[in-house]
DNA sequence: AATTCTTCCAACCGCCGAGTC
DNA sequence: AGACTCGGCGGTTGGAAGAAT
């Protein structure tokens, strides 16, 4: 492999980042912004050319990052939006708040071609693998997805022609049918939400996205309860996707969470906003208060365990069956919120939504949206139910999204005072 | 315990389009 | 118009970590 060009022109270094790198390039760009990312490297004192500080900063650094495994809603959005989009890791990307074009693709290619395979369908044209091999297909996948491009392109696509889901189903109606496509963790669910139960794999997901999608959504009115339905695995951290709003366990001591189709709405928050996760305490009655509590939601690559408390569990359940607020790496090392170490502070910020909520205002106002990460809105608007007055609908979902985050803010601000 | 194999993912590479001069 | 820079994207790779032998 040959080095970029970029970096002929001095001795850079490549590879690994170091902590010390991370804190170089997190403060420079904290402080000035990014700006121009050929300037970067040099304003910043870094040895690395403008490309490589802008992919750390955009796939590990960026502070609204969702951190941890992908869901089962996750994955199932990403099949769907795959079929639909071929490999435009950036596109399906937008649709997931916090996650990476990178993690899309690493995932992709890792685990969900291999799901698919499985299952008995062709990962890249979704269809049967019997029917690909049988060279029935008339059209080729490139003209399949240009033709899905242009209709995703046209106006009619986004008016008239159905949602999202219901092109979606007939483009890919095997994509939904995999896992048992009922995420299992939606199916444990003891509360059973009705939501996604009682149904078809294809149906409770098509409905999930369906059903939810309503303005009321948008005001928290859909209450999935996952305090059973998170995942009780492995890496264990469990993280909240941006659509959840820690603000609901007033109701009654549980998080709830509005489905995944949230995700895939306009985002209505900035970058630094509870895009990150926010480790959760499953147990009821957790008084509100302990979600106040620092998560120190670092999850990054082994050199940060350095800092991190040697818990391998990750889970840290407590006798009373409780989660302790605890974060993990991608190494299912623990980090105790309280026991940070100096090393490890200035990536509270980055990491913890409530602390940047928290943090003085001239160090959130000099990050720069990550502005390449915000939805299409094109691409938004194609999950909207079908209306219409569908442009007034996205002008008052887009309004009470405003009010909402307006309202969560005013949340934070009286649950914390700090702000 | 040592070695080999497999998996996963962070990071690099090369290409492309847009903007500027 | 052509050269150049820059940002962005998708494909690919290298190596760390874990699993298997």
């Amino acid at each position: 492999m040959g080095r970029h060009s970029c970096c002929y022109k001095q001795k850079l270094r490549k590879g690994l980042w170091s902590p010390e790198e991370d804190e170089k390039l997190l403060r420079h760009i904290t402080k000035y912004g990014h700006g121009c990312w050929s300037s970067v490297p040099k304003q910043a004192g870094l040895q690395r050319c403008g490309k490589s500080c802008r992919l750390r900063w955009i796939n590990y650094l960026r502070p609204d990052l969702k951190r941890g495994t992908f869901s089962q809603e996750e994955e199932n959005l990403i099949i769907e939006l795959h079929a639909v989009l071929g490999n435009r890791w950036s596109q399906i990307a937008a649709q997931l708040p916090g996650r990476t074009d990178n993690e899309i693709k690493n995932l992709w290619n890792s685990c969900l071609k291999k799901k698919l395979r499985q299952r008995g369908i062709d990962p890249v044209t979704h269809k049967p693998l019997s029917e690909v091999e049988n060279g029935e297909e008339g059209k080729t996948r490139s003209q399949e997805l240009s033709n899905e491009l242009n209709l995703l392109n046209s106006e009619s696509f986004k008016s008239d022609e159905g949602s999202y889901e219901q092109r979606a189903s007939s483009i890919a109606p095997k994509a939904y049918e995999m896992e048992g496509s009922c995420s299992s963790k939606i199916n444990n669910t003891k509360n059973d939400t009705n939501l996604m139960s009682n149904c078809s794999n294809k149906d409770m997901f098509l409905d999930s996205y369906t059903t939810s999608c309503q303005p009321s959504d948008l005001m928290g009115n859909y209450p999935l309860h996952i305090t059973d339905t998170l995942p009780t695995n492995s890496n264990s951290c469990h993280w909240f996707s941006q659509t959840a709003r820690p603000f609901d366990i007033n109701s009654n001591s549980e998080f709830t969470i509005t489905s995944n189709v949230m995700s895939i709405l306009p985002p209505t928050t900035t970058s630094f906003l509870p895009s990150t996760s926010f480790c959760y305490k499953s147990s009821l009655g957790v008084p509100s208060e302990d979600i106040s509590a620092p998560s120190f939601g670092l999850n990054g690559p082994s050199y940060w365990e350095a800092s991190a408390s040697n818990n391998s569990n990750g889970s840290n359940n407590t006798s009373d069956g409780s989660r302790e607020l605890t974060t993990t790496s991608s190494k299912n090392s623990v980090l105790s919120s309280w026991e940070l170490t100096e090393e490890a502070k200035w990536s509270e910020y980055l990491h913890n939504p409530m602390l940047m909520l928290a943090a003085p205002e001239s160090l959130c106002n000099q990050i720069r949206p990550a502005t390449h990460l915000i939805p299409d809105n094109t691409l938004g608007a194609i999950i909207l139910p079908d209306s219409k007055n569908q442009q007034q609908q996205q002008q008052q979902q887009q309004s009470q999204n405003s009010c909402i985050f307006s309202k969560d803010v005013q949340k934070l601000t009286a649950a914390f005072g700090h702000i």
